[in-house]
DNA sequence: TGTCCATTTCGCGAATTTGTGAAATACAGG
DNA sequence: CCTGTATTTCACAAATTCGCGAAATGGACA
């Protein structure tokens, strides 16, 4: 067991934003779409299931906590994942929702 | 780069909800003082900073999730970290928010 | 049984989040 | 400049979350 250093108020309002900021099932889905590269904002709003308005809202969202970037190409905004581990955590919790022991998941947990 | 395989919505529902249990200061604070073993209630209340009322409901919000279980000892009640990796997430975010280069970060990430 | 202690549940108002259509903005190309 | 496409901003109502005090619950112990 690594040491680990505990986290101050400033930094776990932060880890709480960036908690909230994934909390939302179509903010989860635009995530994972984003796992394999850069996609553009209309496909984000397909793969979130909702209107490119509410999209665009859950994009602004994810901005702003640092999880994703954009850059515009020509008409259409790309949108890029600047936490790729949020994908190892995400499927972290997949095992162990499946039943598997999260101690013995541990030491290859998100890596 | 090791493959990842998309989660289907149901998943995506279930991380978005332990994500919505940790997207709280008060809950975070919580999450961290467990990092060292089982706590008891009225001390979680004091380590969120609110009354042992609110500190309850956010528990209950943990547990729900499985992020947290409890025991009674006793007259008193101790919860358990029942995803260390949240810890080793975490860290990462303060890594990334320190200026860490996420790509460099990523092999190392969570682990 | 009765009393203490730890914890949870209830009820309430205040604040935040959510989704959407309509309108505004930004850019490419004639 | 004007048109079409992509994206965002705005305004609004519905739903959810938050925190706390008061009251209820559940064991431990005499």
């Amino acid at each position: 067991m690594r040491p680990r250093s505990v986290p101050d108020s400033g930094q776990m309002r932060h880890q709480a934003e960036v908690f909230k900021a994934l909390a939302h099932p179509g903010r989860m889905a635009i995530v994972h779409a984003l796992a394999g590269g850069p996609v553009c904002a209309c496909e984000l709003a397909e793969a979130a299931g909702c209107t490119p308005s509410t999209a665009s809202r859950h994009l602004t969202v994810l901005r702003h906590s640092g999880v994703i970037s954009d850059e515009r190409r020509g008409q259409q905004i790309f949108y890029h994942l600047r936490f790729p581990c949020v994908l190892n955590f995400a499927e972290c919790l997949d095992r162990i929702a499946a039943g598997e022991d999260a101690e013995t998941l541990e030491s290859s947990c998100c890596s």
